[in-house]
RNA sequence: GCGCGAUUAGCUCAGUUGGUAGAGCAGGAUGUUUACACCAUCAAGGUCGUAGGUUCGAGUCCUACAUCGCGCACCA
């Protein structure tokens, strides 16, 4: 009898030696498997990639269930004598590890401008690489068994080269394209993001409305209205009969009159305020839409520190929440304010990450186009390749009432920004070649953003001393970089007062000539201009100005594009970057698309579609068979778990410490379902760190009373032992088909419940009285020895540790536990 | 506004083809026998959110409503 066993079971002491002989055993590394003759080389494979924690920090609550959850997946196929890869790696996370690094900076006094980019990145990646080995360091206590030698990080060379691939094809195929959409600017973060990057929050504020003509429109937002100069209604609405669509008028407005539009159009709510409003298209995603439906004229109102442009006159340069008042105050004594709400509740956008209040703009980025039609992929499109496996059931969510949300957003999807002005990820693979031209060029502002756009080929330009067969270069006016090339094919010398209007393709932001007589001298504030100017507009044809590509050009003059990859590009490619994409490796072809996926219901659009995406075009096959969506781990009042609540967060570390980590799993797993929040408090965890000491006190009696015997053969059953034994198999068989209908709650609540009521209240105790009298002993020893034998391997994955260990102590013990096969007979 | 989920014992939750409700924790009583007080034995605790419907039979299917939570859209 091993000493350990006669006392209580004792977590702390076991677990760090039980993972330590797992690890050193290389089993974790499929190939050792079949190396060693523990899983046959051609058996069936089963993987699942470790959805990469962000290396902002430490493990949580939440990481701690998803790895438990296919920690339990995981060391049941090993048994199973399948050929199983679990591969970990971390995801560099680029907003939100920046804005960590950024914060922490600020503390010491250090804006990141002062260190520049270089430097500043140094100390971005000092830190990441600090919290990845926090973080793997905190995998390891969680018992998981990782194939520690395929460690992947999303930004490491290998994903770099993936990315940069991924990219290069989606550019040739026309699906990434460079452009000037309405964008989420992040003026804390001074960076765009995605729609999905944002988070609506209701404030209190106070809703305007103002005399606008005849009009009255209402405004949450009266500082963006000084160069509204279009008004919407209704079609059908009877009380603005009189007006018809496209009908002028002019009206006394913030800084004078102005001469406004009318638009009628159906997406007016005839029931909000007076049913008419005036747009702001630089400004306002829906305005935004409305001005592309009817090429109306945009303007940008708020630069990108959320200070007024000059179009704003006397408010020029102030902040919009403080010029916001003193707008409303000029209206006011203008007499066109006519009544203010002051509870009117808005829902403000805000970043996710910065907390930042997001502002529509008009910017020049990078996007994924999901609308366009693939040849290559049997002319579908990006958003029917996400649908068309889910749909056909290729792929499986967990639960399934999820795939209705996931249809309802792909169907809702735009296209995807993909361009981050952050320092930190992957570079936009792009180059721009630099020459002294592109400054002279110097056409600034909406004028060439509003022409320039890779999405088509030609362009027109004036207001420059060029020849034909001038190779010039487009600098983009608020970056301030070049980004393009091409070539002039023609110029034509005419006065402002000539340009055609009517060509709406190149001039569609002009209504009127003074409209652009304005624009002019915005943005050439030095210079008299009236219509009869003279200005030249030159046909500019494209040639081959940006080049993308896995490598930078060869010769020196050319500069790589600023910007950086929103984090959840790189995330996309994770299923097969991880197993060697774009090289054609072994790994691959053997273990993708891959088993499962298991992570958060929160993640489904971020990364579940994307990856869904990346793999349907890229491989023309499905990332994973099956999506396993776990619920938010939740404080015991129900709040999301994280490090602000202080108290009510459990550390899952502290709790390994105190209870096991064989405790916190089986806390985690009985009567967690998928889909479903788990409320995790301390006393449930308590409960099951009995468990654990149960397993160890029966396996102690067992061990005690059945050392004498040398065989156990079922011969000697006798007919209730017999019974006995045929109702564990029945069980097991149960259980196995549940373990791959993944319903571990219900599993783990029968072995749980099997070996404590069944195994040890009724046949312990039968046993004792058969031994004690000597009748039918043998019968009973064995019954004890093969329970045992069979349940430690069946509650293995759900508590490995503890059962590892009374596995080792077991006489005629050959090798670990987590290698042994799952009970199947 | 649209959609999704939840509502079952004091608490946390299971309950998969519809067949007379199940765990854990907490609380109550008793007890120490070849493992285990991180224990055992026993008892108590539920008109399964409300109202209808389908059915021989409904926690389970259908309809409506209520409350809570979540997602999406709108918000001039």
């Amino acid at each position: 009898m091993n000493e350990k066993l006669l006392k209580p079971y004792n977590p702390k002491e076991t677990e760090e030696r039980i993972y330590k002989l797992w690890e050193d055993s290389g089993f974790f590394n499929p190939d050792v498997c079949i190396k060693k003759g523990v899983t046959e080389a051609d058996a069936e494979h089963f993987s699942i990639v470790l959805p990469p924690p962000n290396v902002t920090g430490n493990l949580h609550t939440g990481h701690a269930l998803m790895l438990v959850i296919q920690d339990i997946m995981i060391r049941q196929a090993r048994m199973q004598g399948k050929k199983t890869l679990w591969l970990p790696g971390t995801d560099h996370a680029a907003i939100a590890t920046q804005s960590k690094v950024e914060k922490l900076l600020e503390k010491e006094g250090i804006r990141k401008n002062d260190l520049g980019r270089e430097e500043f990145l140094k100390r971005v990646e000092k830190f990441a690489k600090e919290s990845h080995d926090t973080i793997i360091n905190q995998c390891k206590k969680m018992g998981a068994t990782l194939d520690w030698s395929r460690e992947a990080f999303t930004l490491d060379e290998a994903r770099n080269l993936a990315v940069k691939t991924a990219f290069k094809k989606m550019y040739d195929d026309g699906l990434i394209y460079r452009g000037h959409r309405i964008v989420n600017w992040d003026p804390k973060g001074q960076t765009v993001i995605s729609d999905d990057e944002t988070i609506y929050e209701e404030r209190k504020g106070k809703f305007y409305t103002f005399k606008y003509g005849p009009f009255e429109i209402g405004t949450a937002r009266p500082e963006t209205k000084f160069g509204d100069k279009y008004v919407v209604m209704h079609p059908d609405d009877k009380r603005y009969k009189k007006w018809d669509h496209g009908d002028k008028l002019t009206v006394e407005w913030i800084n004078g009159p102005i001469e406004a539009t009318i638009i009628k159009d159906k997406i007016i709510d005839m029931e909000f305020g007076t049913g008419v409003m005036t747009i702001t298209p630089w400004h306002s995603h829906e305005d935004f839409q409305l001005a592309e439906k009817y090429k109306l004229y945009k303007e940008q109102i708020i630069d990108k520190f959320g200070k007024l442009l000059p179009i704003a006159q006397e408010f020029s340069g102030m902040k919009i929440t403080e010029a916001r008042e003193k707008i409303v105050e000029k209206l006011k004594n203008k007499g066109l304010l006519v009544s203010v709400d002051e509870n009117y509740t808005n829902r403000v956008a805000t970043a996710e990450r910065t907390g930042g209040m997001i502002e529509p703009q008009i910017m020049l980025q990078w996007f994924v186009d999901v609308n366009k039609k693939i040849p290559a992929r049997g002319n579908k499109s990006l958003k029917e390749l996400m649908l068309e496996p889910v749909r056909e059931g290729k792929i499986k969510i967990i639960p399934n009432h999820f795939e209705k949300v996931y249809f309802n957003w792909i169907e809702n999807l735009r296209d995807w920004c993909i361009s981050r002005q952050i320092w930190y990820g992957h570079r936009i693979p792009v180059w721009y070649k630099k020459k002294e031209t592109g400054k002279k060029m110097g056409f600034a502002g909406d004028i060439v953003n509003q022409v320039l756009d890779t999405k088509t080929k030609t362009y027109r330009l004036r207001d420059h001393n060029l020849s034909v067969g001038d190779e010039i270069a487009f600098e983009d006016s608020s970056a301030g970089n070049i980004f393009g090339y091409g070539k002039i094919t023609k110029i034509e010398q005419t006065i402002v007062g000539k340009i055609d209007l009517e060509d709406k393709k190149h001039w569609r932001t002009y209504e009127k000539t003074e409209d652009l007589i304005k624009a002019f001298k915005r943005h050439h504030p030095d210079k008299e201009v009236d219509e009869s100017t003279p200005v030249w507009i030159y046909t500019y044809e494209f040639t081959s100005p940006i080049h993308c590509g896995i490598e930078a050009p060869k010769d020196e003059d050319w500069t790589q594009d600023e910007d950086t990859l929103d984090t959840w590009f790189s995330s996309g490619l994770w299923t097969f970057s991880t197993l060697g994409w774009p090289n054609k490796t072994k790994d691959l072809e053997t273990y993708h698309p891959t088993s499962v996926l298991e992570t958060g219901h929160d993640i489904l659009f971020f990364w579940i579609a994307r990856m869904i995406l990346m793999s349907q075009y890229l491989l023309g096959e499905i990332p994973f068979k099956n999506v396993y969506l776990h619920g938010m781990v939740r404080t015991s009042d129900g709040k999301k778990m994280s490090k602000s609540l202080g108290e009510k967060a459990i550390d899952p570390l502290d709790i390994v410490a105190k209870y096991g980590n064989d405790a916190l799993r089986m806390a985690m797993v009985v009567g967690n379902t998928p889909g479903n929040d788990l409320k995790l408090n301390e006393n449930d965890i308590r409960g099951y760190g009995k468990f654990t000491n149960k397993i160890w006190n029966a396996s102690r009696f067992v061990l005690e009373q059945t050392k004498d015997v040398a065989v156990f053969n079922p011969k000697n059953y006798d007919a209730e032992d017999r019974k006995s034994e045929d109702e564990l198999k029945n069980l097991i068989k149960e259980v196995t088909k549940e373990m791959n209908e993944y319903r571990f709650s219900i599993v783990s609540e029968k072995l749980y419940h099997y070996f404590w009521h069944t195994f040890a209240d009724i046949i312990i105790e039968r046993s004792k009285k058969k031994i004690l009298e000597d009748k039918n002993a043998l019968s009973a020893k064995t019954l004890l020895h093969r329970h045992l034998n069979i349940l430690l391997r069946t509650l293995h994955p759900f508590v490995p540790f503890v059962t590892e260990e009374v596995w080792s102590m077991i006489p005629d013990y050959k090798s670990l536990l987590m290698v042994e096969k799952w009970p199947n007979d």
